[in-house]
Parts: structure tokens; sequence; C-alpha cells
DNA sequence: CGGATATCAGTGTAACTGAAATAA
DNA sequence: CTTATTTCAGTTGCACTGATATCC
């Protein structure tokens, strides 16, 4: 325990970082991460295995490369991250046999189910990091960092 | 370049993290990271080393230990923090005679002068960062956070 | 040939762990 | 003897780079 951000004797960070934007969203995003990954460990997957999972029950089926692209994983982390959902019969990967050089990736019944699991446990997390607003104050929140994400990525 | 996060073709993650909040939070929180790593970077340094000049500057000299406490970081990188700031003389480490276990870290006059110019470039950064808000939506948004962070870590 | 794909080996960094030497 | 501090060596997760074999 007091591993990752429980209430430690002595900390109390100057004003000067406090008070940045920067810091406060960098620290409530570790915060946030600690308790998904939380959640996701309980099915023994991270946070990269559910987004590939989400990815294709939402989107359908890509190749490796495709599933990089759209979640903005590199390829060398999201082979290790499906040789490990395919060891798990989570994600089945075939060669595609019009363009030999790709392996489509697709969400087995397996998968599915490890999925919509992930979610309901994803989903009290959020309940959590968001407990101490109510639900006008959450909308504000959901629709200040999704104007500033848009802002910030072009 | 296309590093940390420049528009990349094909991005598109499903709605199913689009619409958490902690992957909002976290993928802000790197956008953020980045923006003042940039402006830091332009003085040699990282946010860790910030960090340390900004307590010293505001709550004064500390032991290393105590300052790992106040800022919440792990001794053995503070180690490293602080070898580095020495080297470049921005702060000192003496001996404490009433405890020679304790070395007690000072800000100097150099270290002072360029956290004055560490400051004004992080500024510009949360600017950079804000910009689409207005002044209202910035006080929303700096509210929020630190509610949710204070319930966070309390 | 050029270009894309999957794979493997390795780098840089942040956060952390374990253990030593020194001193209270 | 126990505890605290500084230091060093090593580990893990994460994002990324470089290179290779294969295929379009």
């Amino acid at each position: 325990m007091s591993g990752p951000a429980a209430a430690r004797a002595g900390y109390d960070p100057p004003q000067r970082l406090r008070k940045q934007p920067s810091w406060l969203i960098d620290q409530l995003g570790r915060r946030a991460q600690d308790l998904v990954n939380e959640a996701l460990a309980q099915e023994g997957v991270r946070r990269q295995h559910f987004a590939v999972l989400a990815s294709l029950a939402e989107q359908g089926p890509a190749s490796q490369a495709d599933l990089g692209r759209r979640l903005w994983i590199d390829r060398s982390d999201l082979h290790a991250i499906l040789r490990r959902l395919e060891a798990d019969r989570r994600v089945a990967r075939v060669r595609d046999p019009r363009d030999r050089r790709r392996k489509v990736v697709t969400l087995t019944a397996v998968g599915a189910a490890a999925l919509e699991r992930l979610e309901a446990r994803v989903q009290s997390a959020q309940n959590a990091l968001l407990a101490p607003l109510s639900p006008g104050e959450r909308r504000e929140l959901q629709w200040l960092l999704e104007t500033l994400l848009e802002h910030a990525q072009g």
C-alpha cells in the first residue's frame, strides 16, 4: 500500500504547482488511471487491452496497423498487447487472404464477454472519480475537457 | 516530429473511450505535459526540476527526504534531480550540522533567476493549453479539477 | 523497385524497490 | 537495536526507434 496515491505524510506541494491547470490535470490523470487500472486488473488486463477490445467491438475488425492508427498505439506495443489478448482467446488474428501481409484482428465471443465485464468495472471507476460532482457539473467538465482536447490535438 | 501528439492519419478512438472522463483527462494530461516540457526544455530542465525549484522558493530549504515528501517525488529520483540541479549551481546541498544524516537543500541566486524565467515559460504553456476557454470557463475548470483532486487523494 | 506489414531487439524516461553506509 | 537519511543498483510499465523478412 501507500503505493500510487494514498495520502502521504508531509505531502504539500507549493501553490505555484497547485494552481497550474497542467499540474492539476496531470495529478488527476494519475489518480484516474490508478482507479481504472485497478478496475481492469481484476480481469488481468491493462487499459491498452481494454482500448483494443472496445475498438474492435465498436469499429469492427482491423489489421494490426489500422488498429494502431485508430488508437494511436505504437505498432511494437500493439504486437505485445495482441499476443496477450490472443493467448487469452479474447481476439483472433488471421492472415488476410487478399493481402497476405496483414493479420486481421477480430473480437471473439470470449473477448466480447470480457469487454462487457470490463465496461461495468470501468464505469464504476468513473463514478468514483466524479463522485463529488453534480450531474450538471459532470456535463460541464465533460464539455470543458472535450473542448480543450480537441484544441490541443488540432 | 509526429512524435507526441501531432494529428495522425486514421486516428479515431471509439466513443467508449472518447466519452470517459478518465480517458479525456489522461489524454489532455499528456498534451499538457508535452507543452510544459517543451517550455522547460529551453532551460534544459524537466518538470521535476521545476517543482523542486518552486518548492524551495516558496516553502524554503529542506532536507532531501522532506523535499521528497512535499512534492511526492521518490527519494531515488530526487537524488538524480538534485545532482543535476547542483551541477548547474541552481541549488546547494550542505550537510546539516545538527543532524549529520541530512543534506539541506537551498535555492541559489542562479536557481532563483532560472525559476523566474521558467515560470514565465510555464505560464505561456498554460495559456496555450487554455486558449479555447473564456476567463469564466477557466475558473470553472480550475474549480472542478481542484474539487476532484481533493476528493481523489483526500 | 518503392511502400506497407508484422515482428523483434533495443532505447529513454518515469516511478518505484531493495539494499547498503552512515548517523540519530 | 531500531529508525531515518542519503545513495546506488536494479525493475517495471510505457512510448518509441531501428532493423528485418515478407508481401503488395
